[in-house]
DNA sequence: GATGAATGAGTATTCATTCAT
DNA sequence: TATGAATGAATACTCATTCAT
């Protein structure tokens, strides 16, 4: 492909990711993203074969990102504090679902909707890992199970930022309501002062 | 209305909540609503002003269900374990949001989708009021703030049924793993023993 | 269906009978097809899954007003003069493809066309039948292949008018030209004076 | 032109003549056309105004060959036997329009359709001109019109060909169908033995 | 109240054609 | 000359909504 096609697919994926995680996947139309990235809606065609791998282009692209960030997570066990830590991680959490989560929204629910390798969808195990490896050092509980400990604190940046996109939803969350709950989850993770 | 037009209404509501829930919101037709009802297409348009009315008819419906039972549960304090309790309510969320995620997700994510009077979406308030209750008789701990707690539990089944309602998302979630997840929380809030 | 459904349905397949005919099956667009039946474009699709349903029903409405024509020529055996009943039947035949060739000269060539159960494509069968009548009461030579027979005297029409669709070709043809070579044919059909 | 342009320009009219036949006008797009030709599809625009100058240039062509081979038909008058030449001829006409049928067919049938120069579609002149000499060589019968006899004769492998390319069309017909049919049209045409 | 036929604006997608390189 | 990216009008089809019965 030409250096100006290159360009033209890349401000077609940003363009389509705005239009997504506003309307839908349902609610943005072909027409809307075409403007939104200042080409030809025929345009779309010569890069995405339809709209549904235009979305699938969306969505690795934007987790692509995230995953970068998440691996290097577990690396960060016995520095600082594990509360530091934790606080940091679940703060790259709600960035990343903050990007991710509008787009899982916004996915087709039909049936016939299976088709992207979603590799990249939010994922625990890089906290799994960390919250391991802090349990091999002892500052992490040894008795509690670190599958049920990540997810008890990956899903509040997870509530927090989807009910922060569904519009019905009346129970707004700030990032401290999320720092507390988390504290408040820690206190059950780590070890007994 | 006459008792005729009650039960059609009836009909029509209960239908469209199937639909909604199994379709989204977009991809929910008028013309399936109406066939999953028994009734005709312009039948609907008799009883509901719009599509969106409909909506907003069936969200209302399910969630009076719901805070039913959640308004219940405040009253639990103080009897058996505080475990056992949030348990219990953690599997009343849990199904309660089994049938209100399905629609807050269907729901239309576009800019003009506000004008639902959503006092029902799934709320805190009565998992703050229990917890406390069990603060002023002790068997919570009086140093962690009840909202962040609250919040934190919360989270658990709600990441867990969301997650459950998007496609592309591949982390599955069983009740077994938020039993544990709700369980490592709860560590941090229940006094030490 | 109700009655006035019936009516439009009826209108539709007039129309689009008309403009298959006249602009090919790809060069009819549904719009102009609804704009010939006087109701709108989505009306079509309350009476016909897709384009290629409507068009089938056109060719299928056409061909049953041929076939019950063509089913009755057989029982004219030893009546009048064989020369005469071709010469009727060839009339006849010409007549039923200036409807019919337009229709099969529109279809769709591509590969993906066969559903048409196509019953009622201009048969030989009856013309068969009737020379073979005529073979047995000794009036048409009976050393001659009744099959091979029908197809010559077939031919002329089907030609005659399948050249007159074809836009290109430059062959224009009359029915004294039609008539002409079927009596040079039939000169070799009929036993020697 | 160059000589490059030449050679680019003969490709593209060899792979269209492929597509045209293959998919019909409309069916053909100037993508496949590019692709098949091994240009660029707006390579064409340099060689043709437009997609119907290419297809004009396509029927062209191939009818110029068709041509030659008609023009020496006449002169074999006198030779071997009127019925082996016929039947020569006859398979001749049926090559011939097994090339120029499909082209015939899949001409856009619109009215706005005429511009070709279409002096090249298959013509009866060879056939009369032949049958006349043979009439005056007293090989045919010289009682009947040369002009409809070869319009008979024309109309069988016209017929089997026109047949053969219409999707919908049910009657298949092989070339000994065609050979028995033109034997019974001779048999009217010969003198009588 | 209920029906279901009719509507028409809106959708994703195609494709002949143009144009900058 | 040739390329292939970009265009945009046109297409078949959908679906919430209206309306005559």
């Amino acid at each position: 492909m030409t250096e100006r096609g290159e360009a033209t697919k890349k401000r077609l994926v940003d363009a389509a990711a705005r239009v997504f995680a506003e309307r839908g996947y349902g609610g943005a139309t072909t027409k809307e993203i075409a403007r939104a990235a200042g080409v030809a809606e025929g345009t779309i065609y010569r890069h995405f074969a339809d709209k549904r791998e235009l979305f699938a282009a969306v969505f690795k692209d934007r987790s692509a990102a995230d995953l970068e960030a998440a691996v290097k997570l577990p690396s960060l066990a016995g520095t600082r504090t594990v509360r530091e830590n934790v606080l940091f991680l679940v703060k790259a959490i709600e960035d990343i679902e903050r990007e991710v989560v509008p787009l899982l929204v916004a996915a087709p629910v039909s049936v016939d909707a299976q088709p992207i390798p979603a590799q990249a969808v939010p994922s625990l195990a890089p906290l799994v890992a960390y919250l391991e490896a802090e349990q091999r050092i002892g500052r992490v509980r040894r008795d509690i199970d670190a599958r049920a400990a990540a997810f008890a604190l990956f899903a509040v940046p997870f509530a927090a930022v989807a009910l922060g996109r569904l519009p019905w939803a009346r129970t707004a969350v700030s990032w401290e309501d999320v720092r507390a709950a988390v504290e408040a989850a820690l206190d059950g993770i780590l070890p007994p002062r």
